[in-house]
DNA sequence: CGGTCTCTTGACGGAGTTCAAAGCTAGTGG
DNA sequence: CCACTAGCTTTGAACTCCGTCAAGAGACCG
């Protein structure tokens, strides 16, 4: 089971660990399009993606989508803030492609932070990197042009490029599709 | 002590651990302009602010200064990647008044969780609340205008607009400080 | 009083947006 | 299997926001 295999490659859980963390999630199935999350609801569930590919975003007060990253295989997702504190969501999370996914609700976790203490350390970690994503993509977009967040994002996300429409990209790092249009063509000139 | 009764305030801790926490910080003071972390050193330290103010910023690719955030009274603050997995930071932090601080180290840090277990949880719930600063701050780079994120900061850090030089204001919502200049121009004339 | 730091103002330029139109691609139903 | 449609990408033109450069005006500090 691919949980496990990811866990194992993490960190030093023990087998028995890994039964009980198993355990606790359900899987569950999202078709294309669907919405794992919606916002003003309560995000009850973290999600630990086995296949497919979700996009988190928000709508800005011009009504438009801002898309904050994407998740695909061996990637956890939730909005961590309505979660945990169990407030309404600002965020969407929505299905790109079908997608199969173990969940865990929030007293669940809890309880397994008690019987597995090495877990909540663990997602401590995965909190703090996350942190660090975001301060990097915070520096780009302060720091850098449209041109080094598109070539960032190629050196991410190789493997999402073909799987993402352009103009979702160009949502990402923060330009019009028009203009990533043009940086692209520019790049191919040279 | 101010630690004890900031960490009164925020959670239900006894008093016992109260005073095992605070016997694990050390106090230190910074002056005026001094460093308390440097590019390319470990940061060796989880800062606890009880008086004073820093700034921490990076040095971007054209040599300039580039602020992430701003810290002041009962504020925490380090790098946390550098910190927590002993890498070179990127950042700076500075003192921009004379700053008294409280201290622990990492190995102390882990020493202190082993002995009261629900600090661990409460510094994982201060990191999820920076993380939502952070994303909010990237939402408004990449969906608000330089004039809407100055009135955020002006919301947001409503004690520090007249501690701080404008052009400092300026970097923190990455506009140059000319353009903030036009920016408070155009406001006043209303 | 002189120097340094800070804020303002003007002129110009560049990065990126918006709008509109046209060409492409892929999926869908008949 | 073709035709249609809907969504995706490209291109051009005008425009906006904001940065850079340069110069001057305060303000603070020794």
């Amino acid at each position: 089971m691919t949980l496990s295999n990811y866990l194992k490659e993490k960190a030093a859980f023990t087998n028995d660990e890994l039964k009980i963390i198993s355990d606790s999630f359900s899987e569950v199935s999202f078709e294309k399009k669907s919405m794992l999350l919606e916002e003003g609801n309560i995000c009850r569930h973290l999600f630990f993606i086995t296949s497919g590919l979700v996009k988190t975003y928000f709508i800005d007060r011009n009504g438009h989508e801002v898309i904050i990253n994407f998740a695909s295989e061996n990637w956890w997702i939730t909005d961590i803030h309505s979660f945990e504190e169990n407030k309404a969501s600002r965020l969407y999370i929505e299905a790109m492609e079908d997608t199969e996914c173990l969940v865990i609700n929030v007293q669940d976790q809890y309880a397994l932070f008690d019987k597995v203490p090495k877990l909540e350390r663990f997602f401590r970690m995965l909190l703090q990197k996350h942190t660090g994503a975001l301060q990097d993509r915070l520096f780009e977009h302060i720091a850098a042009t449209a041109e080094d967040r598109y070539d960032t994002f190629l050196e991410r996300y190789p493997n999402l490029q073909n799987r993402l429409p352009q103009h979702q990209i160009a949502n990402y790092i923060g330009v019009s599709p028009e203009f990533l249009s043009r940086i692209r063509k520019r790049k191919v000139k040279g």
